[in-house]
Order: structure tokens, then C-alpha cells, then sequence
DNA sequence: ATAAACCCTAAACTATGGTTTATGGCAAAT
DNA sequence: ATTTGCCATAAACCATAGTTTAGGGTTTAT
């Protein structure tokens, strides 16, 4: 009738490792997940949607002490929809700072890869090197380039 | 005539710390900065260009072994000018999947925010908590909730 | 009934990206 | 000339997030 799921069931569905699955359990991240009388991990549909969540903090960088705090929070039940909320808000605005960070990034990235892919990237490229090279002889400094 | 840059300057003009500028040197990011007769680094305002591309690729998640390979291929001048292109390429489609990662897990917290932010909160974690319970019941395992 | 596939724990090990400590030289102001 | 601040290296140490290994049960298909 209740599905019920593996671990290596849910490594796969979540393309974890069976050893990310036991490490995450042992760091208190899966307080939900019962065991079978031998001992084997029993995951059910519920304990896939918390599991879920957990990929969803983990792959937004959230520290694995910060899901604990949060999965626990969710084990105490509606006393503690504040407290998630104000985590997840707080978390929130790391990720946003995070895609900042990643869109100014790529704008130099792409920036460089055009300069790369210009007709005239060589002199472009020539020219730098000879301002850094009469740059440091001007200051008595060594040639760092590894050319001729 | 030319400006010059201490340790110190470079650390809190990048906002790294000291030891990780010399443990970046260690690593071979910055064969490009000479140093006085007393062994102290002078950092040029060429080497603060090519600091400030260490930070945007370190800024993307780049493995320091990569940056190190693109320093190298800018050490050796214009004819590296393809693999730079290639490396920077390779490099844009892992942020631009970072970003959709990014994205995606955000909207999923958005959902759950807004959730906790709705007038029936309880009502909805309430419900979820009561189907949990009961598949795990079902299924003769424990109930994992600390609640009472 | 036995081999193959699967599960368990505990503990050691790894990779990555640094930070800290110990020891000592150099530079600038008093 | 000496104290204070800054610089250097080498080596040890740390945190985070896992992975691997050793030793041992369980389950399933033949």
C-alpha cells in the first residue's frame, strides 16, 4: 500500500552516494528515517520530500549544521514555523548575494572570452604584456613571462 | 612613478587575508609577482589586474589547480590565447549551470516561505505532519516527531 | 543451501581551501 | 638604538564534506 524506498533507491533517485546518505544520517540530518528489525534504513514517500529539501539547502550552500537546525525545527512540529521561516528568509538573501556574486563574475568572464575570440586579440594580448614588462623593469622587478 | 602594493594593500584591497595571498603563491597563482632584495612581494598594478581575474575565477567556484593552469597559459603570451579562450569557456557553461541550480532551489524556497507565510501555516503543516505520521504507522515504523 | 547483491557500523582516510604558529629578518618612528 | 609594525618561510593545524575500508549481517535468485 505506503511505498517505501532503499537507500540505494534514494541515492539514485537523488544521485547521491549511499555513503552521502549513512554521513548525512550520522550528522543528524535524517532524524525521520526509521530502520526495519534489521537494521535497514526504511525511506518513505515523507521522509523523500524532507530529503528533498535537504538537496534543495544543501545545493544553495547551506552549511550541513544549518539543515540539522532547520530538519530539527521540522520535527518540532507548527511551534516552529517562525523559526523556519526566519532561517529560510536569512538563507534567502545568502543565495541572492550568491547570484550577485555569480552574474558580475560571468559578465568578466564573458567579457575576456570576447576579448579572446577578437580579430585583434593578439595585439591586445601584446600590448598588456609589454605594459606589464616595462612595468616591472621600470621598478627593477624580474620579467615573469615564460616566452621566446 | 609606478604605484607598487604591499601584502597588506593587496589583502584589503581584495578583501583576502594575508596568509591567503601567500598560500595562493604556494600554489603557483602568482608567478607573476617579484620580490625586493629583502624577499618582501611588490605587487605592480599589472598584478593587481591579474589578482582581480584570480578572484573572479576563485569567485565562480574554480578549483585552484585550474586558476593555476590559466595563470600559466597567461605567463606563456599570446600563444596560449586558444586554451585561455577553451578553459574560460569550459568554465561559463559550469556557472551558467551553477546559476540555473541557483535559480531553481530558490524558487522551491520561495515556495516553502511563502507557505510559512500564509494565514493557514499551521493548517498545511499540520496536515503534512498527520499524513507523515500516518504512512509511517502503517507501516509499523516509529514516529519521528518531538512533539508533546 | 549457497552465491551474489545488498545492508549495517565504526573508524580511518581524503580533498579542498585555507589559518595558525614558531622563528626570525626588515623598516619607520620615537 | 630600540620599539612597533610589517614582512618572510615552513610546518602544523583546522573545517567542511564527504569516501573508503574492515568486518560482519540479510535477502534474493539459482
Amino acid at each position: 500500500m505506503e511505498q517505501t524506498y532503499s537507500i540505494k533507491e534514494v541515492a539514485e533517485y537523488f544521485n547521491l552516494s549511499i555513503s552521502t546518505i549513512r554521513y548525512y544520517d550520522k550528522r543528524g540530518l535524517l532524524p525521520f528515517v526509521s530502520k526495519n528489525d534489521a537494521g535497514y534504513r526504511i525511506f518513505t514517500s515523507s521522509d523523500m520530500a524532507l530529503i528533498k529539501t535537504i538537496c534543495c539547502l544543501k545545493d544553495t550552500s547551506m552549511p550541513i549544521r544549518d539543515i540539522k537546525l532547520y530538519i530539527d525545527y521540522c520535527m518540532e512540529g507548527t511551534k516552529s514555523i517562525d523559526k523556519r521561516k526566519d532561517l529560510l528568509l536569512k538563507h534567502k538573501r545568502q543565495v541572492i548575494l550568491e547570484q550577485q556574486t555569480l552574474e558580475n563574475n560571468l559578465k568578466e568572464i564573458n567579457m575576456k572570452i570576447d576579448r579572446y575570440s577578437s580579430g585583434n586579440a593578439e595585439n591586445i594580448i601584446d600590448t598588456q604584456i609589454k605594459y606589464m614588462q616595462r612595468e616591472k623593469k621600470n621598478l627593477h622587478l624580474a620579467d615573469p613571462f615564460h616566452i621566446n
